[in-house]
DNA sequence: TAAATTTCTTAACAATTGTCAAGAGAATAG
DNA sequence: CTATTCTCTTGACAATTGTTAAGAAATTTA
């Protein structure tokens, strides 16, 4: 739970009380390599922080399952409008590794929000920062090449090369497997 | 007003006194091509349904505008982040044409938030289109040529070549102009 | 309206990325 | 531990898209 805690008590100022009265919200939860997190069609009804392991979100297009995002630890997963609006969800979210994750559900999420101000705060910055996070992602798909984004993965996540198939990473820089593999051999020359 | 009047009355059900309050919300504006909406940096403090008339979201990268989006007649126009958290924007926007808009602020956004609820279901809906809509472009840069992409705007947006600078639009598919250009001659034969 | 500026098109060529096929390597199941 | 399956790499080739440069077309300004 300690990273959990690390990750809230970082972005908003909040006493020990209301930091402990969100986390005792959490449960936790492990999956094993290739369980499902959420399956396309279903309504999204938790939200997880990933203590440990590896996820994806992806979809299929033409036959082909494509992956808008790859999950690590630290971070925050979940079916973004299915889990705010309840809608049927056209993600699936995958475990690549085994994962050790903190699971919050919907109704405790809006019960939190009615008793403590500062999971509001909170709340509100991680759905701010995903909305630009998306954001940025489709404005660098306009303007940079598949190198440039490669290199900026290499840079900011590079534990992903070493522990995810090369396939979905691939899928998630807009490139065939075989691409990436040529790009992964120009970087290590 | 008719067209923002039907926006809203086709997605909530909402009776004729409420529709009138949130409407007598809304201001006009006109802007002349050239003109600014927003400008990045700024914190923005209004978002605009567009009744006639198209403007771009665009940033500057590596000495280029890149323009994420064009909006047009009966959508709604603002720099969704800024506008919900009230930080400084990263996105322009910028009237192609000249344009007619109705305008909220956000004063009178949260105003509307406390007095009619129908409002904010509205707004969430807003809201959750906007992501999902976001994702999906993201999504489709990930499989789709940039031919498929031309198309699939052709079909769905066919005026916006008729009404746009051509660079915009080939900058929104993720090409060059040339490319654009070249798109469009097969297109026609 | 005419001149100046900006935008669009075209063509040749270069660079990047995709596709296909084969084999090497790694992971998994029995 | 071994066989099987799945994944990754490599190379040859094709297709798509980018780049450059020039001229045509359209728009704006004076």
């Amino acid at each position: 739970m300690e990273l959990l805690k690390d990750c809230i008590s970082k972005q908003v100022s909040i006493d020990t009380a209301s930091l402990e009265k969100i986390l005792s919200m959490f449960e936790s939860e492990e999956l094993k390599k290739g369980d499902y997190f959420l399956q396309s069609g279903a309504v999204c009804r938790k939200m997880a922080f990933i203590e440990t392991g590896y996820l994806r979100m992806y979809d299929i297009a033409d036959g082909k399952e494509i992956t808008l995002w790859i999950g690590s630890s630290r971070k925050f997963i979940t079916s973004i409008s299915s889990y705010v609006f309840q809608t049927g969800s056209i993600w699936n979210i995958q475990a690549l590794t085994d994962c050790k994750l903190h699971v919050i559900t919907k109704e405790k999420h809006l019960l939190l929000g009615e008793q403590e101000p500062k999971w509001l705060e909170f709340d509100n910055l991680l759905l701010a920062r995903s909305f630009a996070l998306l954001e940025q992602g489709a404005f660098a798909h306009l303007h940079t090449t598949a190198q440039q984004r490669f290199d900026a993965l290499m840079k900011n996540e590079p534990d992903l090369f070493l522990n995810v198939p090369q396939q979905h990473i691939a899928s998630m820089l807009g490139i065939a497997p075989e691409s990436l593999s040529r790009l992964r051999k120009k970087s290590i020359k």
